[in-house]
DNA sequence: AATGAATGAGAGTTCATTCAT
DNA sequence: AATGAATGAACTCTCATTCAT
């Protein structure tokens, strides 16, 4: 493994990642971060503040990251409906490329992060801005946009969990049209037609 | 408050539920659960194994519980269509009246247990099960019973959460009849008549 | 296993001494004594005043019988050199028959026994009473009598511990034999004839 | 005491040496070992992997050393019997020079210390080797070596042991020479001249 | 005498963080 | 910036002993 490609700092993060989705953010300690990362334990400490800013940094860059790249796909879109397709369509994808980043996110929400700037943007907010633009053209049925989000985003993360479990043993290929179709369904788009 | 209307086992149960759902496990400490359920640190020990066994059986017995409710309830339906309301329901009402063991629920999933036996029965089984007679009956459209129970309880979850969180300000009676009636669009409910 | 042919006290004498051989005095905990003895963990409070007081009384006794036992043999023999014959030969027979009280007598607990009384009769004098008399009837060779017993006594102990050990791959009748011979020599036994 | 003079992990040893001796392993604390060593609790763990392998360790090189001791002596004679004799004046001057060596040696904490591995050189194997040689060579009287050796170990450890009680009260020189000449004698050395 | 849950002091160990090099 | 030994507070868990029953 080549140590001096990347910088300490991302060498830190990259491994911080996956050793907070393994063991989870206490179970982690900093002398596995440093062997994993290639580096001394000291050094983490010239990087980051703390293990706690560590984490908590790892999750504000990854949630921005997330939202950059839905929002990047939703502009492929024309319509509201198109561009919800092509968000829900990136969250698949996300989640499968990047499936560390995609679970620190999940995990992220419940655990022990210190406090979450409030002003941080969410993915959601891509979700519900579409949503809302969608129900105001008349694409959409008439709801609050933040409950259309919730829908939304609960039916994928639901889905891709259930397949990451293998509770759901479906091609991820149909899981991804059938969530975009059911997703439609629910917002009633189509309705105006 | 009295410290001799309940047992020991359950003082300490119920004090463990509370910090781990403030704290996380890792976050909670062994002094902190014996403070709080008013028993000496020693005494968590002639009832449990060890701070993890505590916390895997409380998340088993609240996942058998909760169950065991869910099922309970969807009884009182007839039809599939009615049986999903009622469950949908009383989902909502757990997580309002039981907000801890609900919470804990939750938070469980991602955490720290150690190895949740494979046998244990889900929240989730009562879903699927009914969807699944629902399909068979004609009255749902056809589709995986796992990815329609991925969808209901995504969506349920969500808005729960985002009514939590303060992200969603309606009703919460609102919220449970939109959500029963999405549910049922999801699923394509009354499509044969 | 029957539980009530032996008075409790017995049957915590028994379980405690097995026991401290197998783990030591402080790698027993009084709830495996209590388990092995099949009595309740209080119960050993009602015989005994303390861990430790148990494990004294034990090593006081066991050293008082041992050398009850050493005297009487010791009083079939004639000649002081027959007198040694026996009381080796005991020691020897004692170690065997005995296992479990002769380890528990050689195994240093030393430190961690409280204080044994000075006035405990050791199987060491034994030894050299006997030695004594020997070089009072000319019949040993001349020497400090503490001295001889420590020679005897090292001789012994050390066979019966490489014996144990596996080191030493004798028949135990030889060694008996061999250590009587040597044993005698040592002393000078026979000189005068 | 100066704090600096010695590394750490040296302080370490001593200080646990000594305190084992007095108190036994499981009767000694951590803490105690890091406020007699002057370093912090943790400081220990950074050398040793536990209290045990402390113990272990410090068992097994203790050993080594002794055993190393003993068979520089031996070079010095030329005989068997010079050899044994040099080794046996050895073992009491390293018993009266490193007394707290000999006696963590000695006490039998063998039930408290983990797996000793067998393939450590023994002491004891210092002494059958010579009394191997001596008997080949018909110096000495055709015996069993380890008995041999079983022998001349029990005489010499017992006087000493006698001699630090108070039981033998002899002057050492006198011990040491009484010693040498009883343990030629079992050997039956000088019988071929 | 017998029980065994409750106790609580204290054990060994961990680990985020510091700091001299 | 990098190191890694040293730190020490805090952790989980143990266990001899007590005591109400």
């Amino acid at each position: 493994m080549s140590r001096k490609i990347t910088e300490p700092a991302e060498r830190i993060r990259s491994a911080a990642l996956s050793l907070f989705i393994r063991n989870g953010i206490s179970g982690t300690t900093t002398k596995e971060i440093a062997r994993e990362a290639g580096v001394s334990e000291g050094s983490i400490y010239n990087h980051y503040e703390s293990k706690g800013d560590l984490a908590l940094k790892l999750f504000i860059s990854s949630m921005e990251m997330f939202r950059e790249v839905l929002h990047e796909r939703s502009l492929e879109g024309q319509t509201p409906a198109e561009k919800l397709a092509a968000v829900i369509e990136e969250f698949f994808d996300f989640a499968r490329k990047e499936p560390e980043v995609y679970a620190y996110l999940m995990i992220g929400h419940y655990t022990e992060l210190g406090k979450i700037p409030g002003t941080l943007k969410r993915p959601m907010d891509v979700f519900s801005t579409i949503i809302k633009s969608g129900i105001e053209s008349g694409e959409f049925e008439d709801m609050p946009d933040k409950l259309g989000a919730a829908y939304v985003i609960g039916m994928l993360t639901r889905a891709i969990l259930f397949h990451k479990n293998g509770i759901l043993k479906l091609p991820y290929n149909q899981i991804v049209g059938e969530t975009v179709k059911s997703s439609l369904k629910v917002l009633g788009a189509g309705l105006k037609k």
